[in-house]
DNA sequence: TGGACGGTTCGGCGCCGGCCGAAGCGTCCC
DNA sequence: GGGACGCTTCGGCCGGCGCCGAACCGTCCA
């Protein structure tokens, strides 16, 4: 429980969270840039940024006199997501800016390396209807909707659907295809995993969805509308 | 962000990862061999406890003059797997009744609510040996066996699993079915969730494992090992 | 009605860790 | 070469937190 300790406190302090939320949007950041986000002055950051990269949370990545650094893999991402999923639902922020950033945020965004938000809970849903993917709670359940909703978290794709993947140019690999993953603001889980995060692929470089700004929020572009219909999607 | 540090702040301190661990026996403590168990006065355990009902934790119990604390639920000892997960693994401990004590966890141990260790591990593989369940890593892979087996870890129920574990006295609810949990010692994933739970019910109730002293560690009886043959397991 | 016992509250101590600004180092670009 | 820039190192400050023992409160038992 020593080590566990120890990763904990590594999180334990809100500007380092704060650093690791920055980066659970899946991109390199500098250190400066995780400076301003935090708020805090460059030489803290730095020692944050040590200590982060020592306890084996981050990678770095030193190009000229830049030091980028990243999340060292979808591991961190989950262990965050974990974390934050446990933390709870938040309270609405207050204030016109704010809240126009988060309703962006809530309508559509990257979640590490896969879709999240109402958009990534469309695709989800989509899936399942299609017939891709397949929610797991096998059991007869006890006809509590909402609360059976929450729980029905084992995704699985199906044999159709591997194929359907396949023919995007999915190639499966030694990481897990599919993993449920709790949504922040919708608090429904939607797909992660090596299917999640292939998908997030396609949408981006098919143009189907693009970044708002430089932030972790994205937009379904009309290209996008008609590719999800095209693709049996509702 | 900000919630996310308060809860890591909450398993920072190594006196109250410890308590934390203990706890994950699954069973209620109370603030007296808590704090002997994690080697500190009462006075500082009982803080310790309060912050950590407070901050949603654990749940207590008082009963007379016994104040009895156990984990709030399911999804706190998932939290705290993970987050020991990825603390990774440790070195062996040092000198012969550590050594002992080890072996035995390393053996068969419970581990919240469901089975782990060497046990837990056999089990799981018996369940899918017995098709009673599935292991999800669909895809043709690269022939990496190694890395393979750790990915394959989306565990499904089969239909005739499912009968099966009726035929036993299960009842799905609302909890997801099945869950990966990454095994300490074995590195390898072993069946949680509610048909973990239940199957490890069974087998403490029908005698088929037994507690060794007071720890997390059991034993498989020759009425356990009759049963595993019966049901088909290998 | 005592005494033993589990638990809690409170003061006080000491340390650890986060923060900053200043100074220094390496890189890039004019 | 010189200056701008990104980053790091180093002191020093300060607050917070974990720890304990002593005193206290309730419960249980003889």
């Amino acid at each position: 429980m020593e080590a566990l300790a120890q990763v904990a406190g590594l999180l334990a302090d809100s500007t380092r969270a704060a650093i690791c939320g920055a980066l659970l949007d899946g991109r390199a950041w500098t250190a400066r840039e995780l400076a301003a986000h935090a708020g805090v002055a460059a030489s803290t950051a730095s020692e944050h940024l040590t200590r982060l990269v020592e306890g084996g949370l981050l990678v770095e990545h030193r190009q000229g006199r830049h030091r980028y650094v990243a999340l060292a893999g979808p591991h961190v991402a989950e262990l965050l997501e974990a974390m934050a999923a446990f933390a709870g639902p938040r309270v609405p922020p207050r204030g016109l800016r704010a809240a126009a950033v988060s309703e962006a945020m809530a309508r559509g965004r990257t979640c590490y390396d896969h879709l999240a938000g109402r958009l990534g809970v469309a695709l989800k849903v989509g899936l399942v209807a299609a017939g891709v993917l397949r929610t797991g709670t096998a059991g007869v359940g006890n006809g509590d909707l909402a609360t059976a909703d929450l729980a029905a978290s084992d995704l699985t794709i199906t044999e159709p659907g591997m194929v359907w993947l396949k023919e995007l140019g999915f190639e499966p690999g030694n990481r897990r295809l599919t993993r449920p993953c709790l949504d922040w603001t919708e608090r429904v889980p939607h797909l992660a995993g090596a299917a999640g995060a292939f998908l997030c692929e396609v949408f981006l470089d098919r143009g189907w969805i693009r970044r708002i700004g430089t932030s972790r929020a994205v937009l379904l572009t009309p290209e996008g509308e008609q590719a999800w219909k095209d693709l049996g999607l509702t």
